[in-house]
DNA sequence: GCGGCGGTGATACACTGTAACAAACCCGCC
DNA sequence: GGCGGGTTTGTTACAGTGTATCACCGCCGC
């Protein structure tokens, strides 16, 4: 739904998020139950952050209820690891597609249009933000950057209706 | 409590912040009620960011109540205004003690230790993200910046004890 | 006076997230 | 096979955050 820049191993689409899912876990020696692997698939599949009870309703069915408090569990989880993120400004959660180094500063792209979450990261903004920090007398530990606006493909469809 | 930079006219304490809101809804023809004014206080005075139901708390008394979502009204009208900022990481508020341009961007840098939030904004910045966010064909129209960590008084204070 | 309008009070409710405990599961070990 | 301990999940209850709705009040212009 959305294009990215400035990641070389980019593993897009619902498939690739898993295989990376799968194999971090792997590595690590951590466990892909099938409840992460739903959660997983529910916040890839989905073009847009979703939140936690949306996913707890979209597991749920007839004769099975999948709780929040399981889906906050696994996203957790999810996110200590590095597979999905949360948007601190909607309350919501997106599949990370790149992974990125620990530390590594990441701009969370939102558009108001179509609630697609684009990630973006920039040399020249991370050297800025440092120096900015720096001359402020201020040691960061992590950081939260979200922009709210439209995107090309949006914008694009826009001019053309 | 926090020392900033980036900005000129700089209001700090509690006085110049509750003159700098009156001065700016006189000149705008808006109403700073006691309502608005004693949440403007009560955020001003603290040292750190207030929840919203902190703040309902702060101002109830023994024979008078403040529901909260009377002070959610008082904050969106400053908000408006420019006169406090949100801090979505924490779902908490903070007297602004600049009066930024609108669409200037600031980052919020907000400490572990102490609680305080600073507020800091830079042209190298600001430009770093135009520049990232151009690149990725996005167009902002409105960003969170936030940054945890520890602040200069609370690394300098630890280093002596 | 009367009607409109903005601000406030009050209640109820929706949404977001966590604590606590029990049950199920897994896996190595005796 | 049976036991023991760590991890995962289910369940319930609850805390925290924010909004919708309606009623009331005060003010100002007509
Ligand atoms: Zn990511
Ligand atoms: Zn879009
Ligand atoms: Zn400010
Ligand atoms: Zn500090």
């Amino acid at each position: 739904m959305h294009r990215h820049e400035g990641h070389d191993a980019c593993e897009t689409g619902l498939g690739g998020m898993l295989a990376r899912a799968e194999a971090v876990c792997r590595e690590r020696g951590l466990q892909f139950t099938p409840l992460r692997r739903e959660v997983m698939e529910a916040v890839a599949e989905a073009g847009k952050a979703q939140g936690a009870y949306d996913i707890a309703e979209k597991l749920s069915a007839p004769g099975r209820r999948v709780a929040p408090v399981s889906v906050y569990r696994a996203l957790d989880f999810l996110m200590e690891n590095g597979l999905v993120h949360r948007i601190a400004s909607r309350n919501a959660f997106i599949p990370c597609a790149h992974g990125h180094a620990p530390g590594e500063g990441v701009v969370f792209l939102i558009c108001r249009k179509c609630g697609g979450v684009d990630e973006a990261s920039s040399e020249e903004l991370e050297d800025g933000l440092d120096r900015t920090l720096k001359r402020a007398g201020f040691t960061p530990a992590h950081s939260i950057l979200e922009v709210e606006g439209d995107c090309g493909a949006c914008r694009e469809r826009q001019q053309a209706g």
